[in-house]
DNA sequence: CGTCTATTTGAGTTAGCTCAACCGTCGTGG
DNA sequence: CCACGACGGTTGAGCTAACTCAAATAGACG
């Protein structure tokens, strides 16, 4: 019935009850795990499923001929990726870490997301708010210095999570260096200098190389507009 | 009545015609012009209007405090901006030259936007596009060298306007170079540079500083990917 | 314990930046 | 009608942030 894309099996199926708070009326959905560095998707694949990351993180990115890749995004629980206006995928999209994601169907004859207009209302919300952190992406691509890119990163990852104040903060990192290399627009050898020189700083902490403990995050977020 | 954001009048309005092909059902919209350098709107205003590009071309961008500006996007005819997921404006927006465009309220009593279901559909696709054309963008800013992206940026501008096949292709760039620059993520100086050498090649000719005579298209989109 | 991969650190190079001079066009006012 | 100032664009010279290449170190895993 699914011979499409997803070559993996599906792991569950679930139907959602109409009308409850949070939840997408009459459609149905499937879950699917990834490992780590296992790929959702690549581009130019027909674009039959629009995902919701429900537990890891998920990356987007995109490949020259020549093997140079800009990675466009880290996907974190509650985020949806594929969306597309042409039926294809325009990025590769691959797990990062152990990833659970939730599966909506394009079209299908019963129960098609594109007819539901909770679910319209709620991808267009999501679009915008993509294209939204697509441009402070930008401005920082485009305009800032090595250590502005990599404080910027460590401020959106910290503010993308939860946490209590006056804490010192402790930010997973699941993703490699060449990851956070290649959505900053740098190299690992930046990325590695410039962690050492913050934990020089004393504005973070590396326990181990996939932990950041942030000590002093008002430094961090005035270093991520002006790198002194 | 229209109180809120744009503080110019109106300059005509306009009521569609239910049910025509390529247009909007039951949707108000009024007209506008701008001249070169006026703003349609700015970061952090209440996001009450969509705006639709009729003619002319806009510019969407952000800056910095110290002014370092980073250009998101050049919008062309039919081209939408000022979508938005939390009811403010994520960018500054301004007429690169002689503008008219088409406002879409974003929530009125009667003939509001958010309720109608093709303009909905219309508004996902044009954010899908836009998320899609953005990517290239990124791959663009992180990962090419200053000739790599200026000659995208001109096979961009190239595939975005029609042309007779054979013709040599003369493409009017109404911008600024300094906005080239920003929109690259470079500076002026190495735009033109860049452009100087294209002209070297005979792969351009620049007839006046605001128009480019495409001479070897092949050769430029060979540039676009691999700088040599 | 050894192998493999990821990360860090070091040394030298370079693409693109900054600063400065110059040029061309256009609009204004004597 | 011409002089001149303002602005945008081009070109040149030197500098520097980030890159490349290479080597050392640290984890991860069987």
């Amino acid at each position: 019935m699914y011979v499409t894309l997803p070559v993996k099996a599906f792991e569950s199926e679930i139907t959602y009850q109409p009308n409850t708070l949070n939840d997408l009326a009459n459609v149905n959905s499937q879950e699917m795990n990834f490992e780590p560095e296992e790929s959702l998707f690549f581009e130019g694949d027909d674009a039959d499923y629009i995902y919701e990351v429900v537990e890891g993180v998920v990356r987007s990115s995109k490949v020259l001929m020549d093997g140079r890749r800009q990675v466009l995004n880290f996907c974190y629980p509650g985020e949806m990726i594929g969306i597309s206006h042409d039926r294809r995928y325009h990025c590769d999209c691959d797990a990062v870490s152990r990833v659970k994601v939730r599966l909506y169907r394009r079209n299908t004859s019963h129960g098609d997301v594109a007819k539901d207009p909770e679910f319209y209302a709620r991808l267009l919300k999501n679009a915008a708010a993509e294209v939204n952190s697509m441009q402070e992406h930008f401005l920082m691509l485009g305009r800032k210095t090595a250590m502005e890119k990599l404080a910027s990163f460590l401020v959106a990852v910290m503010n993308r999570q939860e946490h209590r104040r006056g804490q010192p903060i402790e930010l997973e990192l699941p993703m490699k260096r060449s990851d956070i290399a290649d959505f900053l627009g740098m190299t690992i050898e930046t990325v590695s200098r410039n962690l050492t020189k913050l934990r020089k700083l004393k504005v973070i902490e590396l326990p181990n190389t996939h932990t950041v403990r942030i000590c002093r995050a008002e430094e961090l977020r005035s270093l991520a507009e002006n790198a002194d």
